[in-house]
DNA sequence: TACTTATGCGACATATAATGTCTTAAGAAA
DNA sequence: TTTCTTAAGACATTATATGTCGCATAAGTA
């Protein structure tokens, strides 16, 4: 038994493979838990756990350094290093924006887990240290980042139950007109932006699919029955045909002209694989071609870069964009 | 030996908290991986277990339930239920568009996990079930969504590495103006939508800072020397003082007037704290203010309204917005 | 209610595993 | 070279893990 977390607590020590750690540091490491057992002990235990664990061990020098394999089923037991640890800081802060980290505790643990070790990096080498980790990263939004509206996180995931087990609920939801309770079957979950959007439609409403905000819902009552489609309606059909891009659907060969610097960006961050970017004949501008979605999102892109840009094709989207009308 | 890995395979087993487990059904679980014990056996590893991993046990009926507490410092080990498993899938797919997930080996092998729950969840009811869980959840992106740059991992690893430590690396450069070989000082590392940009400044033109994006980088020697910084420079005042955002500093007392639709969503998804929103007297728009920084991002965001925004404060914005020119 | 079945748990004997110690050989380091 | 550290086999000893039996009690069933 204190054996088992004895291996548990070497495990989360050994890092993943082109490191590796050697018998003194183990020990020492084990020494400092309050571990005090002998070397020979250590070296068994190694060989004990190598394969059912699909550790490597490094015997072409003495000492022989351990890790774990780049394909070890439970890799995610090992230490995680400094350099992991700072991606996982930048994840974190990305996800922050879109979902409550309270939603996700296993993430949680990942994240604390991964503060610790840069704490203790940086705590180790402090004195020499111009800075630390925290000032080191930072994200910044590449478009307007908005608020994320609190969601109440037991309604939101007795929904997602529901959805998961094709059963209906009875919801209250709050809209512009107030608060009102519908039985609702739910089809479908769609992250966008900082809001969860569920797509249902209301028993009472069996042809209308709606869009709605899961934060807007006051409460979820699970019922027994499952959901019941509308007659002919092919859910699958209806999401893998762009569907759920829920505003404009048909791909357009779009024609832009951009200025050299507005443009510049599309060369290493393309909008689609099918983009192709001539340089006009003046050399000043650039002239982008893509098959796309015509979707809100990208009306409003386009628009916003303002004079730099001009529409040449689709004509239809020609005049709305002249017309600053997305 | 085998003993611990029974353990670990009956912990993987165990869910977290508002869920339990009964005897039964980890001692059919226990089977079906092939390890046969006697029931004593299990009750006596769910008593040791109890204390050092955090468990739970429900004694007010019997079978007793047992579960891993919410706080229970190695919760990650425990089973993923369905509810999570499909918020993972979310949160991949968010990722997956920022990050190259070959990077995160961890979160890989979660997800991977977490594909494993739902497929077999899926599998189990696969009679009863409409649809699978892969056509119910959809990323749908809020504002454009550029491809992201293929980043040699082995080269942004060693980069983020020197920065850490302080270190200065050897590097080659793609730019416009074709390859180029500095040595370069890590400060800093920035998520910018799609791209990483490392803040540095190069040893031979020690005073300008330099945002450069890392996929550009060719290649990363690391040397042992320390970063030196520029006399009188202070990164951390540097990156608090918002420099990060590089283009436009200031906080402005921005005012806009929306048409009533286009504005509706920031009732929801404020754009910054110190949002307000008024009914102008005709009820037909919404002014809205708020204290923001100044940047090319929110200039974007403005003009993509269109003729459906009006900006009333600063007035120096109004006119560039009017011009189109952000 | 009475009967059956499943569960929890203490006690005990026994098999199995874990550990320290001693030893030898050999690779690093000084 | 010498000295120090590490790997690994052998063996005795201790610790622990396990099955079995028995009993009490809680659920489920007729």
């Amino acid at each position: 038994m204190d054996t088992t977390i004895r291996y548990l607590e070497m495990l989360q020590f050994l890092p993943r493979y082109p490191r590796k750690k050697s018998l003194s540091e183990i020990r020492d490491h084990l020494n400092s838990c309050g571990y005090k057992v002998s070397d020979r002990t250590i070296q068994r235990d190694l060989k004990k756990l190598e394969t059912p664990f699909g550790l490597i061990c490094d015997d072409r020098s003495i000492p022989f350094g351990w890790s774990f394999s780049r394909v070890a089923r439970r890799g995610d037991i090992a230490e995680i290093d400094e350099n992991e640890a700072l991606l996982l800081m930048l994840v974190r802060d990305h996800l922050n924006e879109i979902i409550p980290l309270e939603q996700l505790p296993r993430m949680n643990l990942m994240f604390n887990r991964a503060t610790k070790v840069l704490n203790a990096y940086n705590h180790e080498y402090n004195h020499e240290k111009i800075h630390g980790w925290k000032n080191k990263i930072k994200i910044k939004p590449a478009f307007m980042n908005y608020m994320r509206p609190k969601v109440e996180s037991e309604i939101s995931s007795s929904i997602i139950e529901c959805l998961l087990n094709d059963k209906q609920f009875e919801g209250e939801y709050r809209s512009r007109n107030g608060l009102s309770k519908h039985i609702y079957n739910p089809l479908g979950l769609v992250s966008h932006g900082v809001s969860q959007r569920l797509i249902c439609y209301r028993k009472t409403n069996i042809d209308k699919i709606l869009h709605l905000p899961l934060h807007r819902f006051q409460s979820c009552q699970p019922l027994k029955d499952d959901i019941c489609l509308p007659d002919n309606f092919d859910l699958e059909q209806y999401l893998e045909a762009g569907q759920i891009e829920y505003l404009y659907k048909k791909d357009i060969q779009l024609k832009l002209q951009f200025t050299h610097e507005a443009g510049q960006h599309l060369f290493e961050t393309p909008i689609d694989p099918s983009q192709e970017i001539e340089i006009t004949n003046d050399g000043k501008n650039l002239l982008v071609k893509a098959t796309i979605h015509d979707t809100e999102t990208l009306r409003r892109w386009i628009l916003g870069f303002g004079v730099k840009v001009k529409v040449i094709e689709p004509k239809y989207l020609v005049k709305e964009i002249a017309m600053g009308n997305p």
